[in-house]
DNA sequence: ATGTGACTTCAAGTCCGTG
DNA sequence: GCACGGACTTGAAGTCACA
């Protein structure tokens, strides 16, 4: 079973978020989404828009160039 | 007024299709989108997903890097 | 070959909670 | 601090007739 592009991002985001030493809620507080939104973005079970991809990626303060390095 | 990062975006998709030659249709019939969603998505008027997005790059051979490139 | 308004449908996203 | 669930509300997906 291939992992899913979503299911990339999502490791990603986690990734980011450990790396700043946030909790989900905190990630979700800053970013104003709901915190089990953000569970489940992470477990690659939301198709995200480029909104709120773009919303992610200002507060891990990266460009979408960046977030998607390597992906 | 600012530009959104959805009209920025589809700014990129409408200078990737023209570049290879394509119509609204054309690329309409590659993806598998309807011909007036492409149109909605170059205009910036849709909050586009993820998998769109996705489904978009693979047909231009770009990573999502690539397409976010400098955007 | 494309722009636009108006749809319907179903996933995105929220909010309550539990272990 | 997180995964997961049920029951919501909002918004993206996808289509169409017409200009």
């Amino acid at each position: 079973m291939e992992i899913t592009i979503q299911e990339r991002l999502g490791q990603r985001v986690k990734a980011l978020r450990v790396k700043k030493g946030w909790s989900q809620e905190k990630l979700a507080e800053l970013t104003g989404f709901h915190r089990t939104y953000i569970g489940m973005v992470e477990r690659g079970e939301r198709n995200i828009s480029l909104q709120n991809i773009f919303s992610l990626s200002k507060q891990f303060g990266l460009s979408l160039e960046e977030l998607f390095k390597d992906l």
